[in-house]
DNA sequence: TTACTTGTTCTGTTTTTACAGAACCAGATA
DNA sequence: TATCTGGTTCTGTAAAAACAGAACAAGTAA
């Protein structure tokens, strides 16, 4: 475990950590990124991040229930190999816009409720839900065009990476 | 306090903790959005929810700090009144997006780091890169437009709310 | 069969978070 | 000046989260 790699699990740990995640899964998902292979055992992940064992199956259960992780068994091995899961990965981004929509739904509740009492306060409130309509337009447009793109089979193998 | 308002307040407070914040900011949201008027004084907001004083002071300037509430006083009165930031609104959705950016930037990060030894693995993760560029590149003409339309003089004061 | 490998689950501890209560403070008022 | 109003800050506590360690279980190998 040199420096750099160090530096980087803890730094996207954080990160994960301020989207809702807890801070083992999120070192979790740091590890994986930047390991070689990218796929590790139960206990090569307890030994790189010295972590419990309890701790390592509880995170490791939760990032498979949030479709971050999954796991791989090499033929007839009964061992696990975890690594991200990047097919389910835009199910990972959905629970972002799950949030936002169930507040979206809330909102217009909310603006039903009230009385035209206050009318600029009602009108910001519409103007709120607005948003929150584009976003649920264009969202799944954007992923839409991301398929696309990603499936472009010119640039598919235009893999680009700094180390030989 | 009615039954439907205490109903309506939980569930946004659920639905803001969710998203990262504490459970009494998230209620005080909920609490000023079904609220009419939708300003209370610091003892309103203390007599509603049933909490502290002290919670109520932290978990306002939390939420003041967030972009989320801010104050007025009316004519020269020192007494503020606590009401949602619906200006600064799009500047609390951001928060979110500076998370996505930053974990954009690992990502990248990450990309060069990585060797050559797993190309669909390096593969997916400039998939992943691309989906955030994409993103990077829409949420602020998704901003844009939502500007004009709300600014749409036309729709300006249409005004709809089911309670007369 | 025993024993080992690969985890899981249970129990307890540490750490953190969320909050209450009281002391405190600054500006307005009397 | 003292006193009241409208909060803030400090200190302690209860509850929850995150984790460790040991016991446990299921499959495999010997």
């Amino acid at each position: 475990m040199n420096e750099e790699r160090a530096h980087y699990i803890q730094k996207i740990g954080v990160t994960f950590e301020k989207m809702g995640l807890p801070p083992l899964p999120g070192r979790i998902i740091g590890l994986l990124l930047v390991s070689e292979p990218p796929h590790l055992t139960f206990e090569e992940i307890i030994s790189e991040l010295q972590v419990s064992k309890s701790a390592v199956s509880n995170a490791l259960k939760y990032l498979e229930m949030s479709s971050i992780v999954e796991y791989i068994t090499f033929t007839g091995g009964r061992k696990r190999y975890f690594r991200l899961s990047t097919q389910k990965w835009s199910k990972f981004l959905e629970r972002d816009r799950e949030n936002i929509s169930s507040f979206y739904k809330i909102l217009q509740d909310v603006i039903k409720m009230r009385s035209n009492d206050f009318p600029e306060f009602n009108q910001s409130l519409i103007n709120m839900c607005k948003f929150y309509e584009m976003l649920e337009e264009y969202y799944p447009i954007l992923i839409q065009k991301w398929h696309e793109i990603i499936n472009e089979p010119n640039t598919q193998n235009k893999i680009q990476s700094s180390n030989p």
